[in-house]
DNA sequence: ACGCTGACTATTA
DNA sequence: CTAATAGCCAGCG
C-alpha cells in the first residue's frame, strides 16, 4: 500500500504512544481487540484511526483480513445499522451469522439484535 | 494512465 | 419517515 503520489496522511495519526502502522494494519489491530459476544462498526474503527469519513477502506482492510497471520473477526464487524452487509465476502455467507451466534449475539434477518447492547466503541474503552 | 466500483457514513431533499 | 447525493481511498479493467 502506500502508493504515495500527493497524499498519504492517514499515518499521520500516532495518538500518543502509538507506532506508526499501516491503515490497514491498524485496522486489523482494532478489529482483533473487539471482545467476544460484542460488535463494532467500520464507521467507529475509522473514527478511532482518525478516518470517519473513509469507513469504505475499514471494509477493504477486511477484505485482505481474510489471509492475514492473527485471527481478524472480521464477522464481529458489522455497518452502522448494525447489519452483516459482509456476510457475503466469507467463505459462506452463513458462516458469518453463525459464528455472531455462538459468540451470543443474535442475529435476525442479517441483522444484529440488539446491536445497541452488544456494540463495541474501540475507542471509548481507549485502544493500545 | 484514467475511470469505475466498493464489507460505509453523514447530510440534504 | 425514506430516498438520493457527496466524500473518502485503494484496487482493478
Amino acid at each position: 500500500m502506500a502508493r504515495s503520489s500527493t497524499n498519504t496522511k492517514i499515518n499521520t495519526i500516532t495518538p500518543a504512544g502509538n507506532r506508526e502502522k499501516d491503515f490497514f494494519q491498524l485496522v486489523y489491530e482494532v478489529v482483533r481487540q473487539i471482545p467476544k459476544g460484542r460488535v463494532s462498526s467500520y464507521g467507529a474503527i475509522a473514527a478511532v484511526l482518525g478516518t470517519r469519513l473513509s469507513a469504505r477502506m475499514v471494509g477493504w482492510a477486511m477484505n485482505g483480513a481474510h489471509h492475514i497471520k492473527p485471527k481478524v473477526p472480521a464477522h464481529r464487524v458489522v455497518n452502522r445499522n448494525g447489519m452483516l452487509t459482509g456476510k457475503y465476502h466469507f467463505k459462506t455467507p452463513d458462516e458469518m451469522k453463525e459464528l455472531l451466534e455462538k459468540e451470543g449475539i443474535g442475529v435476525k434477518d442479517d441483522q444484529v439484535v440488539n446491536f445497541i447492547e452488544v456494540f463495541w466503541d474501540p475507542s471509548k474503552e481507549g485502544l493500545l
